[in-house]
RNA sequence: CGGGGUGUAGCUCAGGUGGCUAGAGCGCUACGUUCGGGACGUAGAGGUCGUCUGUUCAAGUCAGAUCACCCCGACCA
């Protein structure tokens, strides 16, 4: 008898999220407005996806490093667009010391101690990044020169909600420097397509891809390319971006370098970065009514084993559940024995469905005189008998099976939730009830991306391909097909 | 920053027209019985009622101020 679930997705699906979150213990609000503590389970989630992405990005050529969380106000304005995009959502840090108040009941910022130029807690590092960059770009031997940092960054969004937006989030962050722009451009493109695969094979998600328009650009940038993945609600969730800096930040950071021929150049940049807000797609993609539900790739715990037992046959039923913990390790780790004697099973089953726990196995008195483990999956609920010999192997494929299945999932969503439309009231019709991905040309005007903005509540995520049609819009002629979505 | 709402136990909340020792469910602790889908019984612990000021013999309850948080918009990874 459950007592209470969680909100089912079909009737809330904002609070369905949070539900999840609290109840797979993933992370909690935080005293400080709209951060969030992310618990150890959490963690351990965003460890298992920075060491499967740090791998990928330095195969890319980058090495990790590290830059100040303060940037100088003035290193932060040197870039128009840029500090037009952040300063709406920037900590600022003015003073360097407290004192007690007059009445010493309290501690209060000392006056006397103004900074001399007020520091911004860092959004993003571009900034501070390329002005260390102008000091060590000298020679065309110097580039490319691929640079990684894992950091926390703060942003003051108006409205936050844990993962998806929070004031202060972890990321990684790449930037490189190249002496052409061909370069570059292709930096950013292997960023972007490493972002894709990633999705795919480790997060099991099928996503859209491409470059931003103009308005969805990255501050500063000459073109932002953007990873866009489906929640089940039927909203986009960008959770990757690259950009193609050009030489906006090197000629105000004067960053320049010799090449070949002895002249002195600009180089042309590149940044690319995902957020722990992957954390909060993984969660939105595959989850169920029963909770949380992983990615074995990702998931901290891939096997769960519950063993069933009374008073008279515990001690063999542990030791059953011992031996079969011990085959698993042989070809799994992060198999977790819940020998807890103090709840039932019953109880143990729900904690660890509402975990996102791939793989249950039961073992019971009948179990065990079969010789056989009951097998559970998270994603399906199947249960199988699987005999205890070939354990292993067995449940090895079934975690593979899962991770396949959920990407499969993700694909079907996405191609079911994918329209092409050819007049723009059959693009309100779909974007108003049905939601997902909306494909349509679009001339390109400012104008017509905003009214469809103002009518819709839908955004021009990314570009889609080359073809002849007309304007969703407008009706004038374009070559451009864009994918539209009503965006997280 | 606009519009709405809420602050009482760890959590979710109840406490008409002011009145005596502050209420429930869940959770927590102890003991016992249980254990193949969130077990049950008994006994307990836990609160300066967000903060300040006022009205009153008397304030969780009324008034004013203040702070904090939540929801809905505009901005964003």
């Amino acid at each position: 008898m459950s007592k209470r679930g969680i909100t089912p997705k079909e009737k809330n699906y904002s609070q369905w999220y949070l539900d999840i979150v609290e109840r797979a213990q993933l992370a909690e609000a935080s005293t400080v407005r709209g951060c969030m503590v992310i618990k150890p389970y959490g963690y351990a989630i965003w460890e298992n996806i920075q060491r499967e992405l740090d791998k990928r990005i330095k195969e890319l050529g980058a090495s990790n490093a590290y830059f100040p969380l303060f940037i100088p106000i003035s290193f932060f304005s040197k870039e128009a667009d840029h500090i037009k995009g952040f300063a709406k959502e920037s900590a600022v840090v003015t003073h360097y010391r407290l004192k007690e108040s007059d009445d010493g009941k309290s501690i209060v910022v000392d006056p006397e101690a103004k900074l001399e130029e007020e520091l911004i807690i860092r959004p993003t590092s571009e900034t501070v990044m390329y002005d260390t960059f102008s000091r060590w770009i000298k020679s065309w031997r110097d580039l490319p020169l691929k640079i990684n940092q894992w950091a926390n960054v703060v942003r003051w969004e108006k409205r936050t909600r844990p993962f998806l937006r929070t004031t202060e989030f972890l990321w990684q962050e790449g930037h490189t420097v190249h002496s052409s722009h061909k370069e570059a451009e292709k930096q950013v493109i292997d960023a972007l397509n490493m972002y894709v695969r990633f999705a795919k094979e480790i997060l099991a998600l099928d996503t859209y891809s491409g470059r931003k328009s103009d308005s969805e650009k990255f501050a500063g940038a000459v073109d932002t390319y953007g990873v866009e993945a489906l929640m089940q609600d039927g909203k986009a969730l960008q959770f990757g971006t690259s950009h193609d800096l050009g030489q906006n930040f090197a000629k105000v950071f004067d960053i320049k370098y010799v090449n070949k021929k002895g002249e002195l150049e600009y180089p042309w940049q590149t940044s690319w970065g995902v957020s722990t807000r992957m954390v909060g797609a993984v969660i939105m993609s595959h989850s169920d009514n029963l909770g949380l539900v992983l990615p074995p790739i990702i998931a901290p715990i891939k096997v769960v084993i519950v063993p069933i037992y009374s008073e008279e046959n515990k001690e063999e039923v542990n030791r059953y559940a011992t031996d079969v913990l011990t085959k698993l390790n042989t070809l799994i780790d992060d198999v977790e024995l819940d020998d807890r004697d103090f709840v039932t099973p019953g109880y143990k089953y729900n904690e660890w469905e509402k975990k996102g726990v791939p793989i249950r196995i039961e073992i019971g008195q009948n179990d065990i005189e079969k010789s056989v483990v009951t097998v559970v999956r998270r994603d399906t609920g199947e249960k199988t008998e699987i005999n205890k010999e070939n354990l292993a192997s067995e449940v090895s494929n079934i975690l593979l099976e899962i991770q396949q299945n959920l990407l499969d999932r993700s694909r079907n969503l996405i191609e079911e939730h994918t329209h092409e439309v050819s007049s723009y009231k059959e693009f309100k019709e779909i974007i108003g009830s049905k939601k997902g991905f909306v494909k349509a040309y679009w001339c390109g005007s400012k104008e017509c991306e905003d009214n469809i903005k103002y009518d819709t509540k839908a955004t021009n995520r990314c570009f889609s391909k080359e073809r002849k049609g007309k304007c969703v819009y407008c009706g004038k002629e374009s070559t451009e097909e864009w994918v539209f979505a009503i965006a997280y």
